[in-house]
DNA sequence: ACACCTCGAGGTCG
DNA sequence: CTCGAGGTGT
């Protein structure tokens, strides 16, 4: 059943298509207790068809599902008729519909601002428990709502409900209303246990299935064995007792007998009151140790309760307000590879847009072809689609019973959609690539793209669309070109590139202002930007070439060590291997990076056009450097150099790399007397370049003994501790909090472990706050980040 | 085994 | 801004 064809369907035939899958999903729900459809597109079917009835009064059928609340009960229980009706609540899912809902109680009964009782609504199964004389004689599951099933052994078992009342004062019969629901904690470990049994126990699915799972089972000890919880929220038959004469007293009752009451329930003031609570209590929902699915507002007063009364079942004095849905169900309408800067293929789905999470989401990554085969997903299934930690988009599932006949297992293209060459995937390897490298257009514009990241060089201004314009038409074949782009070219291309879309955008028409003078701008916007970025640090230019395995880290590492670019792009991997942290498999990435005459070339252009480094790490590290050299010379045994000339050699040139390139001209021109020189220049030239590198090796391995000791000479009060930043700070951005720290002596890591020291959490921190929780690591908000900022100087 | 880094991806907002 | 998979380093 396609619903993207649904919305041009009469609107009789869509009743009944829409009635037809309401019971389906009633009986796979309330009967098997096994559903099929996730609950939002069951709100969403239900929703749809309440509003096409309200549209179409004349299309009620005696039979529809908005008629009733539930399904039949199934035959294995004893049925338990609810002398008073068990509700269903209307649902909000918008701070409208809540103001509309405070509008109409306000109206009809002529109040201002009325007091609501608030409470979560938990996400379990609704069920009613009776009391004769203080004593539990009987439960029952909600089943439709007029009929449900008797459990009472298996409600027996569940240590929140009381069998004997406590205190006094309650009613000779009483009828308690609730939800059992299981702790996400007693899931867990239940599963764990399920997983650890090797299919003899068969894992739950979630916990609100778990608990409605568990209260259906014939036999009450296996329930026993299930963690199931019990809040109490509501009231039936009362007899023979005075009861309060509001809703929040009468749960406070209800404690006082022995009932559990959600520590979270609240009294709020008006719809404002409301919408409050559940800001509040939604800011608090990862956190709790149970799930919910929304928040309830109840009219507190109860004369005011019975003056409402009911449309259908349903009351006009409550309305619960539900969280958006982290589940939805779509269809796959296309898997496309995507072609990243290292070569990597990455399948991505597109979807029919849905709203999931409070967000409309088109695309899901598949990650690569091992999880596209784990899922089975193909074009065409009807799938389920989550938000990962309530961020990433991802597919959960398919639905298999809604695939189309024809649909084919997804296979990864053998050619790469953009230039065609081979896609292979190593032995071994996960990921799939592209092997056109820089011949491929796609690798191309990610690789500029980049290179002008903020992280790298910084061109503001140079988006995806404008880089593919710009290698399309023929301006910018490497990184380097961008350096050579007068005005002229950006605005010629710029209009080629409209001409060829025969597009001037849509907007720019609108408001009247001549396309070319927008496009001046821009143009003369990028020049200035592109200028900008030419005086940069070495750590951003390392990182900006792209290089394999070179992240902003290694790039940095690579800075402070060697301090200058000369020398890196010469080094031999097993120097590069020095430097902590970089290892064999880096090391070596890096030198294949350079071995390549092409990216040599790429990098001359881009000095010889004028791109500089200023590295504030260059002097120490460039010390290091020349002495490193200054006793590779030296042991060289050079007739006539001694250990003095050879530092003062190495202390001439601005680098080794240049210093390996000179001749005894130059060597002279550094002081040397011209002997001397001869000898040198004679020992450089029998040994290449890269041979003299490695025999800096030894020198550089004592360097980094001792540079180890003198930072940690230089400590601030963050010295040894690692810090990650979560969340969004207010007063200062992430980078200058970043900076502070390192500043301060603090390493700032992106993820969380037990050994980080702790944690900054600014506004709707995520997943990385939850870890910290989980692990007991401290936790500080921005605001004891900044004190100590004062308290400790940089 | 554990910690951390790289790389790729999606959505929002100004 | 964030997540998650896959890798690398130690």
């Amino acid at each position: 059943m396609n619903r993207t064809h649904a919305v041009d369907m009469e609107p009789a035939a869509r009743a009944a298509e829409l009635r037809a899958r309401i019971e389906d999903a009633n009986h796979r729900y309330h009967v098997l207790d096994d559903p099929d459809i996730p609950d939002a597109e069951y709100d969403r079917l239900m929703r749809e068809l309440v509003a096409l009835e309200t549209a179409h009064p004349e299309l009620v059928t005696p039979d529809s599902p908005t008629q009733r609340v539930g399904a039949a009960p199934s035959g294995a229980f004893a049925t338990v008729r609810h002398e008073i009706p068990m509700l269903s609540l209307g649902n909000a899912f918008s701070d409208a519909e809540v103001e509309e809902f405070e509008r109409r109680i306000e109206q009809r009964l002529e109040v201002r601002d009325p007091l609501f009782s608030v409470e979560p609504k938990f996400d379990g199964l609704a069920i009613s428990l009776r009391y004769d004389d203080g004593m539990f004689v009987r439960g029952a599951t909600r089943g439709d709502g007029e009929k449900g099933e008797e459990v009472t052994p298996n409600l027996r078992t569940i240590k929140a409900i009381p069998l004997k009342l406590r205190g006094k004062g309650w009613p000779r019969v009483l009828e308690v209303r609730g939800e059992v629901y299981m702790p996400r904690a007693g899931f867990e470990r239940y599963n764990e246990k399920a997983r650890a049994s090797e299919g003899r126990i068969k894992p739950l699915v979630n916990p609100r299935n778990a608990a409605a799972g568990s209260l259906r089972q014939l036999d009450p000890r296996i329930t026993a064995q299930r963690p199931l919880a019990f809040y109490a929220y509501a009231l039936g038959v009362v007899e023979g007792g005075e009861l309060p004469a509001t809703h929040s007293a009468t749960l406070k009752k209800l404690r006082e007998w022995g009932f559990p009451v959600s520590e979270l329930v609240d009294t709020a003031r008006g719809a404002a009151g409301c919408l409050a609570y559940y800001a509040r209590i939604g800011a608090q929902r990862d956190a709790l140790p149970f799930d919910i699915d929304g928040v309830v507002y109840k009219l507190d007063d109860l004369a005011g309760q019975r003056e409402l009364g009911f449309v259908g079942r349903t009351p006009r004095w409550a309305i619960a307000h539900k969280f958006p849905a982290q589940e939805q169900q779509t269809t796959v309408e296309a898997i496309d590879v995507n072609i990243g800067r290292t070569g990597a293929a990455t399948p991505t789905a597109r979807l029919a847009p849905v709203f999931v999470g409070g967000v409309t989401v088109t695309n899901a990554t598949l990650h690569n072809a091992d999880q596209v085969a784990r899922l089975d997903v193909r074009v065409g299934d009807t799938v389920i689609v989550r938000r990962a930690g309530d961020v990433i988009p991802e597919v959960v599932r398919v639905i298999p019973e809604h695939r189309p006949p024809h649909a084919k297992p997804w296979q990864m293209p053998a050619h790469c959609p953009i230039c065609g060459s081979d896609i292979v995937r190593e032995e071994g390897e996960v990921v799939a690539r592209c092997t056109g490298e820089l011949t491929c257009a796609a690798q191309r514009v990610q690789a500029i793209f980049h290179f002008a990241a903020r992280r790298a060089m910084d061109i503001d201004g140079l988006g995806e669309r404008y880089i593919e314009d710009l290698g399309e038409l023929g301006y910018v074949t490497s990184v380097a070109d961008l350096y050579k782009l007068r005005l002229d070219d950006l605005l010629e291309m710029k209009r080629r590139a409209d001409e060829r879309d025969g597009t001037t955008p849509a907007h720019l028409l609108k408001s009247g202002v001549k396309a070319g003078k927008v496009a001046t701008k821009w143009a003369e916007n990028l020049i200035e930007a592109i200028g900008h970025s030419r005086r940069t640090t070495l750590e951003r230019f390392l990182y900006a070439l792209g290089i394999e395995h070179v992240g902003e880290s290694t790039a940095k590492a690579l800075a402070v060590w060697f301090g200058d670019l000369a020398l890196i792009r010469h080094l031999p991997w097993p120097i590069l291997k020095l430097v902590p942290d970089i290892g064999g498999e880096v090391a070596r990435a890096i030198d294949a990076f350079f071995q390549q005459p092409g990216n040599q070339k790429v990098i001359d252009d881009l000095i010889a056009r004028g791109v500089t480094i200023i590295d504030m790490h260059a002097p120490s590290a460039k010390l290091r450097a020349e002495l490193a050299m200054a006793s590779v010379l030296e042991q060289a045994e050079i007739p006539k150099l001694t250990a003095k000339r050879a530092e003062q050699v190495a202390a001439a040139f601005d680098s080794i790399g240049a210093m390996l390139k000179a001749d005894a001209v130059a060597l002279a021109g550094a002081g040397l007397p011209r002997d001397t020189a001869d000898a040198v220049q004679a020992f450089i030239v029998t040994h290449d370049g890269r041979d003299l590198l490695l025999r800096c090796e030894h020198a550089v391995e004592q360097l980094r003994a001792a540079t180890a000791g003198a930072a940690a000479i230089e400590t601030g009060p963050l010295e040894g501790s690692t810090v990650v930043l979560t969340g969004t700070l207010s007063g200062l951005t992430r980078d200058e909090a970043k900076a502070k720290l390192e500043a301060l002596g603090a390493k700032v890591a992106g993820s969380v472990s037990k050994k980080t020291s702790f944690v900054v959490a600014g506004e709707s921190a995520g997943s990385k706050l939850d870890k910290a929780r989980e692990l007991g690591v401290e936790i500080w908000d921005e605001e004891r980040l900044l004190a100590f900022f004062i308290g400790h100087p940089t």
